[in-house]
DNA sequence: GCATATCGTTATGTGACATAACTATTATGA
DNA sequence: TCATAATAGTTATGTCACATAACGATATGC
């Protein structure tokens, strides 16, 4: 007769070979060093991914609404509320009233802001050349151009 | 003399060119879209994400312990109890106790746990063809390699 | 045999999201 | 025109995926 409950295996080495045959795993894991690292490289602006997205987007963007923001974020709108307090806290961008609209706000970037917002994304620039030495421009373009068809296929339908 | 408070121009269409310069926010946007359609795919199976591959991990490597399936999550072990917790419920695996280390438990799939998981994996392949769809092969690998080096990046240093 | 490390666990905090519901204001249509 | 509906920002609240600290039980190394 077989033993009842035969003795699982001693597992030396953990495989994901099977996740590996989904490229959801190698995006997440991939995703997480880019951020692990951007995070690094925003600290010493104080700033984090979130607050300096919606940042270079303001300054990008100067006047655009609160809505519109969380529109481009893809964020809901309560969830920017917290983000433009801190950023207009820390005087980096301010909420001007919009005189047609008494319901709204025109998000504009200050001098301060547009400076952090310039230093930052320098660094963020050279921040992924190093994670992507070794990679080839026309690879870099075709990753690029997978990513953006996947992201495309999210929004139709 | 210069008008003290220049109305900010009105925003028609919100620019994210300067965001689109960087892999990351490709990523995070393509990621995005994996992430809420593999939620959909994983629904009827009543698994999330984490769960999933949590599952997935056990049945490929029956009889790891948590610390070994943390590990591999790339999770601290606290957050892994209530994924296996949640797992033991539904009994979808066990938690053997092992014979040679009274404080380890090995973790192993159940029948209904491989079945469950064998239905899943068939579901997301099929998903992710879908989203993949138009992406040749050798564009396909090329992205899996980049997404690899990467990934690369993180552990090291 | 004692200090130290390891395994799973509990308690707790945080950050990025979501939904519901509110106020103030603007737009609509009968 | 005037009631109704829609929109902008906000508050309150919940969830999910993480993190850290600390603990009991056990194992390991000198």
């Amino acid at each position: 007769m077989s033993k009842p409950n035969p003795a699982p295996p001693v597992v030396d080495h953990v495989s994901d070979a099977t996740l590996r045959g989904f490229v959801g795993y190698h995006m997440k894991r991939a995703f997480n060093v880019v951020q692990a690292d951007l995070a690094n490289t925003l600290k010493p602006f104080d700033l984090r991914m979130i607050t300096y997205s919606a940042l270079v987007l303001i300054v990008d963007n100067p006047g655009l609404r609160q809505s519109q923001l969380a529109d481009a974020m893809d964020i809901e709108r309560p969830n920017l509320v917290v983000i433009i307090d801190e950023l207009e806290r820390r005087e980096l961008i301010l909420r001007e009233k919009v005189p047609t609209d008494r319901r709204a706000y025109a998000l504009v970037p200050t001098l301060a802001g547009r400076q952090l917002c310039a230093r930052a994304i320098e660094a963020v620039t050279s921040h992924e050349a190093r994670l992507l030495q070794g990679v080839g421009m026309t690879e870099y373009a075709q990753v690029l151009d997978v990513l953006r068809r996947i992201e495309a296929k999210g929004t139709k339908e």
